[in-house]
DNA sequence: CAGTGGTCTAGACCACTGG
DNA sequence: CAGTGGTCTAGACCACTGG
């Protein structure tokens, strides 16, 4: 992989920043500083606005933005991880631990090709109170070398080693089946809400599927859109 | 507002796409075209990327993109919207219509300031059958010229002539209350999506509140992401 | 006013697709 | 192979900010 020049510089403001609206160089010293060309430093700065890190003003220059809930500008932030942010501890507790015959939905996804996954069902605990019920199906090939003990202690998307690419989730609305509410601790068939998520390595082939589901009232998502799609309307 | 090349750019390619994966001229030939310079239709073409519209292989071209989900690429999109686009009838009955005291809630996003707003509530229709309740409040100021037949053929937002922004939604679940179970067509306590939706003008500041009801089953938000975002760890 | 970001140009080199 | 998009350079003009 040839390193791009407004990644690298990217990377170096990101380490560079510190406090909420330090104002940063203006474009020109950066570029003289970099050794790069104008163009170049603002693509880097462009790819930190849209990650919500940094915003301009015309005639004024960069700054690091503010931590309130614009941080999930362009992205999906579930409660989840701005706890995490907020240091609240959260924990994983690991249910069951298998590998099974993939089910048609996540073969669906994974391709026809997968028929032995490794199914892990998590417990996610905030503060020791239940959070979040997980399963997540991974690919026999990827999932040979895992342990237990391994996805009780990282996530398994930095266990399988691939380079991850985008995503793709789907919301909805559910009744808590019993064994779910029996886990979270809220009467059966009350709201939760239930995400699937597909995780995509760099070349877009889907590498693992996952559902989430969360009590309502636990949990919101964010969306904070830069422009406002069409749908928008009201 | 001075009109940008590459909005404008943009805006022709945009009418001028017919069917999904068709190829693009080159951009080299679009560049010649408009007697613009690669950079700038590069410019047009990645913000087209960025609305899900096209997309791109190195040593191919650019070509328009079907219409799977892959549409909401770093967007968020409603079934409404999908529903939308594959023309099925939507129609929006208006419940009621008229001047309240801004509730605090709401109050507190639009400002202080707006003691009274306009409230709309509406029930949508996907061929017939309720799909969503919508509450929308908007402030006095803006309110004051629409009457109640606009708001039934145009969407609010293209009413108050207001050059929009951003948006913010949170979506979470709950129950169906007994008034919104008995517009939708579910029993009470069951299952919905419930969004609530800040827009804001170009100068990001709060135009109006929406908040909107969908009953599970009915509607799923679908999210893609181009990068996996930290808490996209599994 | 000097300095800033926003837009745009006309070039360049490279990795990659397809035939 | 010729042609494509991806990255990058070194310039330019303008609207805007702040003092």
């Amino acid at each position: 992989m040839r390193s791009l020049r407004y990644v690298e510089i990217a990377e170096e403001l990101r380490r560079g920043m510190t406090r909420p609206g330090e104002l940063l160089p203006s474009e020109s010293e950066l570029a003289a500083a970099y050794g790069a060309s104008r163009v170049t430093v603002r693509r880097a700065l462009e790819s930190l606005r849209a990650e919500g890190l940094v915003d301009s003003r015309q005639g004024y220059g960069w700054f690091v933005v503010g931590e309130p809930v614009r941080q999930a500008l362009g992205r999906l932030q579930t409660i989840e991880a701005s706890l995490e942010s907020r240091g609240v501890a959260s924990e994983r507790r690991v249910l069951d631990f298998g590998f099974v015959r993939a089910p048609k939905p996540v073969r669906s996804v994974l391709g026809n090709d997968v028929e032995s996954v490794l199914r892990v069902r998590r417990l996610h605990l905030a503060d020791g109170r239940p959070f979040a019920r997980v399963t997540v199906w991974v690919p026999d090939a990827l999932g040979a070398g895992l342990s237990r003990r391994d996805v009780e202690s990282s996530p398994i998307t930095e266990l399988i080693g691939v380079a991850l690419g985008g995503g793709r989730q789907t919301i909805g609305a559910a009744a808590a089946s019993v064994s779910d509410a029996g886990l979270l601790g809220v009467p059966a068939g009350s709201p939760v809400l239930r995400c699937e998520r597909v995780t995509f390595d760099s070349a877009e082939s889907p590498v693992l599927v996952s559902e989430w589901v969360f009590p309502a009232g636990a949990t919101e998502f964010v969306v904070d859109l830069p422009v406002a799609p069409q749908d928008w309307r009201t």
